[in-house]
DNA sequence: ATAGAAATATGATATATGTCATGTTTATAA
DNA sequence: TTATAAACATGACATATATCATATTTCTAT
């Protein structure tokens, strides 16, 4: 199993902060697991006995919604941690995690991670930081569920994906999603995701051969109203 | 000018974790600042050059969307901090805060709360408790948004505003709120909402003289559909 | 107290989106 | 490979909500 230490991972998440010392004993620690595509690694109520740190893969976090429908309120890709909030509160998740292809993830238990917490003010500090940066892209999405339609939702949504976790060597969006996971992200019924996935091939903004969407004309789609 | 040492308004928010001699250093830089009903406090893009603890009154933090309208993504009442986010990022503020009545702030310069960031772990903790309850909430709010009708979405804001910030002697939510304020909450236009705050009178559920609005019938709003 | 401006109210109509039905294509497992 | 299910696609129609118009009431400043 890999040493924490000499992960190249930890680079893009708080982890990064914590001194080697920290990370040798993290490292002694910490578990491995793979998940397979669909697979859920945590579900909303459960209460989580650490973090996950996302070696490769990429996962959705979705709500339950009163009316029976998953709200997606988030991707997360290699790099990121799973399961922050669940270090600040005792209270049981309020999303459920599902792997959206093959995953590989580093579970390190809570009481491990505390330890720093304590005693690194870079570490949590730098938590801080994620999290008020999540709170300010939250904030954008519920501006946008509020007040666009769902052509420019799916229109920002493909450009967010297209930008945040970029393309493959054809151009197609590296990120895989059903019609249906699009559905749930921008707040819509299946039909109408696909209704307008077909408006944007017509109007030459993207082409779509099953789940490979490549993006053809990125300003256009931000012109979408 | 009180003292912060002395100030029962901190029990309310992360400055409780603060020690004694950390509480009268900050009293001592502190500035204070009435503010009318309707006046801007900061607005979007501002850079803030401290945090507000709010003393007294309560106020909306909106979001211009791209289409023009002000989306609301939280009020703040007395006792809560407000622009807590620029402790952790330097960039501008993401939202504007503008008071829905006569305000009372204590504004401490940003230089010297840094100075408690670094040194007492408590106090970042805290804060980095109260950002991941706003994360919660904002998660909460998408899900609304995206998956609610209108009527579900007011009825949910009244009990919201009811249960959070009380209701007067006479049993009269204790926040006043124009229809477009609740528009602007709910996400929908404001004649919409007209119309559902006479559709709920005349179901009964509430009664409604001008901006005082009375829950007659809180497990009625909440099986709205 | 009065004029003018906001805020509230309600109708008529347009439009975006949801829902249901049905068919086709693509993926998955035996 | 074939059978079966899941995902995708599209039409027809229903419905929630937005928009525009026009009163009416309430607030605000002089």
């Amino acid at each position: 199993m890999g040493k924490c230490e000499q992960c190249i991972i930890k680079q893009f998440n708080s982890l990064k902060t914590l001194t080697n010392e920290e990370l040798v004993r993290i490292s002694s620690c910490k578990t491995s697991r793979t998940v397979k595509k669909g697979e859920i690694i945590f579900e909303e109520g459960d209460v989580l006995k650490g973090i996950y740190c996302v070696r490769d893969g990429i996962c959705k976090l979705t709500k339950l919604s009163s009316n029976g429908k998953d709200q997606i309120i988030k991707l997360v890709v290699k790099g990121e941690l799973l399961g922050q909030r669940s270090l600040v509160s005792d209270e049981s998740v309020n999303l459920s995690a599902i792997a959206l292809n093959d995953m590989e993830l580093c579970f390190i238990p809570k009481a491990e991670i505390m330890i720093d917490l304590q005693k690194n003010t870079n570490f949590t500090f730098d938590l801080l930081r994620e999290m008020a940066l999540d709170l300010k892209e939250a904030d954008d999405i519920i501006v946008n569920m509020a007040q666009k339609s769902v052509r420019q939702r799916l229109a920002e949504t493909l450009i967010y994906i297209n930008d945040s976790f970029g393309t493959k060597s054809d151009g197609t969006l590296s990120v895989l999603l059903s019609r249906e996971d699009f559905a749930n992200i921008i707040g819509t019924a299946t039909e109408s995701t696909i209704r307008v996935i077909s408006q944007f091939k017509k109007e030459g903004l993207i082409t779509a051969i099953g789940k490979q969407i490549k993006i053809i004309d990125i300003e256009g789609l931000k012109r979408v109203e």
